[in-house]
DNA sequence: CGTGAGTTTGAACCGGATCAATTAAGGTGG
DNA sequence: CCACCTTAATTGATCCGGTTCAAACTCACG
């Protein structure tokens, strides 16, 4: 029994997603060409470095992380990618994926085909534009970690990362305050550029400080404003006191 | 008096380029939208994080740099950008943009309104693809960067950054193995996540080892292998003993 | 239960930062 | 053309944040 599609116009992420935008005859015709494969289990593979590039992914449910790997088998992750992310963008420039894709608990995502979508791109421009932005936003996320990894200590690189996980789970529906990682601290570590052992002791120090409540993979940050303190040291600026948009 | 334009299709640079693969009717259309504003002087700024979003500019002549700045004003190197290479893409995903474009020596660029280049892009198949390859190609560099900041010791930074340099200028129909850096070993070092002295310090120890002759800027490199060693450790891929294409 | 992966915590070590001082090189004005 | 000044680069000595090594602990899962 296969499972029934679900449309774009249904997704719940439709608005962070490709389709932004788009109704009617422009959204059908997106609709079209995405497939949705079947749902992945932890650890398996979306793509290779060097397998050729076909589709672009958007993750629907569950996680996804890339990770580039060094000549002596090193490997860097690049991001994690929650629903309504943009995967396989690092296959554009050369016609092949340098990174590899990999779930981090069940996870179903749809499937676009890249010359496809460049041919309704070039139809409708609001869908053109939105990719574009998707792709451009691809770049500020890395130039992010790239601030964090080139400029920041380990206890400002944990309290960034804490809270642009909080603020993204947000932006998703779901509390910027209470959550479950699903990535491990070896993860997290990898990705910041720190070994899994400073990493806890971060996360134990904030907890000390009644910053976060940590317990294994489920978090609770009590103090959100405190990590952005850390994050930004001496920033003058005022620290807005919105109830809710505070967290993003 | 004004300087005369330089048409796409006169330019060395074109194959790295935007207009890579277009000729003709479709080549026209391209320069046709493309402005050469007058030539900057060293320190010059391209744009300021929080300028509105209005062009992509792609270096003629001379040296870009883009770099963050924290809320503490402390500023990360994002890229170091020769001619032909592409800036301003931090600017699409937010309609500003992000990054200071600065540039290092006197620099011509040509400047590219995005929003018409956009339509033209829907209308021309090739160079839709060649934009889209481009932004990808920002993509990989800036993961290139964040493999270096995450995994590497300051002796592989270096070494990766010299390399890539020397690549760079090779493609540009310059020496791989003699050259002047735009940069100044401090940019070096932002750019690296490493203190000014241990850069210093590394180029000493390549000269010691006699793999490159430093005099300030003047860079030559007598044995890019050894380099190459350094980068990929213990990496049991074949060195390729193609006489020339071993710089990249 | 028992087993193994993931996590936490402690102690010792080290690579690169920081501090400090010297040298070299453009750039400027006399 | 040269003396002066400022900025960039080099080199040495010390220090420290984060890594590494080691060990104990916890929890999910067969």
């Amino acid at each position: 029994m296969e499972s029934v599609k679900v449309l774009c116009g249904d997704c719940r992420l439709r608005n962070l997603c490709v389709p932004h935008g788009l109704a009617g005859k422009e959204l059908k015709q997106l609709e079209e060409i995405v497939k949705q494969p079947r749902p992945l289990q932890r650890g398996q593979r979306l793509y290779l470095p060097g397998d050729k590039f076909h589709h672009l992914f958007i993750v629907r449910s569950g996680t996804l992380k890339t990770y580039t790997t060094t000549s002596s088998g090193e490997q860097q992750i690049i991001g994690f990618h929650l629903p309504g992310e943009l995967v396989g963008l690092d296959g554009v420039s050369d016609g092949s994926y340098t990174c590899t894709a990999e779930t981090m608990e069940m996870t179903s995502v749809c499937e676009l085909p890249f010359a496809k979508l460049e041919t309704v791109m070039g139809q409708i421009k609001v869908l053109q534009h939105q990719v574009h932005k998707l792709m451009g936003k691809e770049l500020l996320t890395d130039q992010q970690l790239l601030l964090q990894l080139g400029k920041m200590n380990a206890e400002q690189r944990v309290a960034a990362f804490l809270l642009n996980i909080a603020c993204r789970f947000h932006q998703r529906g779901f509390s910027a305050s209470e959550f479950h990682l699903p990535m491990t601290r070896s993860d997290i570590g990898n990705y910041l550029g720190l070994a899994v052992e400073t990493v806890s002791r971060q996360f134990s120090h904030f907890q000390e400080l009644d910053i976060v409540k940590v317990s294994r993979k489920h978090i609770i940050i009590n103090k959100p404003e405190f990590l952005r303190t850390i994050t930004n040291p001496d920033s003058n600026v005022k620290y807005h006191q919105d109830k809710e948009a505070t967290h993003c």
